[in-house]
DNA sequence: TCAATACTTGTCTATTTAGTCAACTTTTCA
DNA sequence: TGAAAAGTTGACTAAATAGACAAGTATTGA
């Protein structure tokens, strides 16, 4: 009832501020971490909240409401994925080729474990808000490295495969040290997942890949 | 007040009743895809009532609580895998015993896609319900397997691998097929994955896994 | 047939949840 | 320095949620 805007002399704006983006990224980043790990429905605002020590009303300072904090986290995700992977593409030898994605895919489930996980719950859920991207972007991707391994085929430098399902396999494979990590922590009875072991599994699914799709 | 408790006339007791197995299996495939959809946190029993088209307080006849549902749908899975796998292990060849297998669980991720998911959303939340199975049957399964994979490296029937990569390898590429089926679809432009597509799948994985360990 | 028991369900309650709001503090810049 | 804008937050509300309960109905066997 006394919000003092009452007078209408401006004195001067005001700049953006760097605060945004900081409790921005705060937020984010609870909210990623609650969201893969409970998914969408079995996240709350208020664990997000503790979780990124803010009162639960700063999140809706910032984002207009669950869906929309949702959707934030998805982009930023997203954002990260095509930043780490876009760089993967040449006209160089499959093995060369194939070397360095699989790489690339295990050196993220490493690094970015929750992403990894945040987008295996919304695709095991049938990906309800993952449906535009999938359409454009993804495709497009896919289409792409299809007709990269055809090639390859053509010119015999690899075995007469379908390339989804080789694509599919170095997806699942590298993929599965992130989202699947307890049931490896407990078959290989260690307390968590260091480096040398991610680049052991780089090695064998590099392996594995190469051998098998008959490129070497 | 007025429940027929007074008289201790008893006239004749009562027979178990096959009822009981009817609703609790009809409440235990509802819960089963719902949890399997939103995981423990997302699901809610209204949701569960309606799809199995009983009152709510129906489940709460047969089901102590949502984390006794939760755990009956849980139990309820391990039993169906253990039926299904059990009878794979033997003395055969490795190219026959690892064909066997992939084919058994790429049929499984096709008639039995609810269950795969229920058991990734469980790993992703980090097994929380799970850790008293994993303990126990999973390690055996696991160190059983490892054996019979150095068994073979020893003979010199397959190439010096960590059987640990190879089985996550066989393990990760297999379930993919139910865990992520949007991604799927939308790469390969399809409305629904049929059984001809899960043979396909199974082919490409065979191909890589034997080749790929040496083994032919 | 009938009483004992199994099963069903509408209604209620306490708690948790997403989201609102107005009062408040901090930051900016002229 | 001070006023305007940005940012913070405790208290509130309406809806959804898990679960309890009592009053029913259906099924069984003697």
């Amino acid at each position: 009832m006394a919000h003092p805007m009452t007078t209408n002399i401006s004195r001067g704006p005001y700049k953006p501020g760097r605060i945004r983006e900081q409790s921005r990224d705060l937020i984010l980043q609870a909210a990623e971490a609650e969201f893969a790990c409970h998914g969408f429905r079995g996240a709350t605002m208020q664990r997000i909240a503790e979780s990124a020590q803010v009162p639960k009303a700063n999140i809706h300072y910032y984002f207009s409401n669950k869906l929309g904090l949702y959707g934030a986290v998805l982009e930023n995700t997203l954002n990260l994925w095509d930043t780490v992977f876009n760089e993967l593409s040449s006209h160089d030898e499959p093995a060369d080729v194939l070397s360095r994605y699989i790489d690339a895919k295990i050196d993220f489930s490493r690094t970015h474990p929750t992403a990894s996980r945040l987008f295996a719950k919304e695709m095991i859920s049938g990906a309800p808000h993952l449906s535009a991207y999938l359409q454009q972007d993804y495709r497009l991707w896919f289409k792409q490295r299809m007709s990269i391994f055809e090639s390859w085929i053509a010119q015999g430098k690899m075995d007469d495969l379908d390339p989804a399902h080789v694509i599919f396999m170095i997806w699942a494979s590298t993929q599965y040290y992130a989202d699947f990590e307890p049931q490896i922590l407990i078959a290989t009875q260690t307390q968590h997942l260091t480096e040398p072991a991610f680049v052991a599994a780089a090695d064998s699914i590099k392996h594995i890949i190469l051998k098998g799709c008959g490129i070497c």
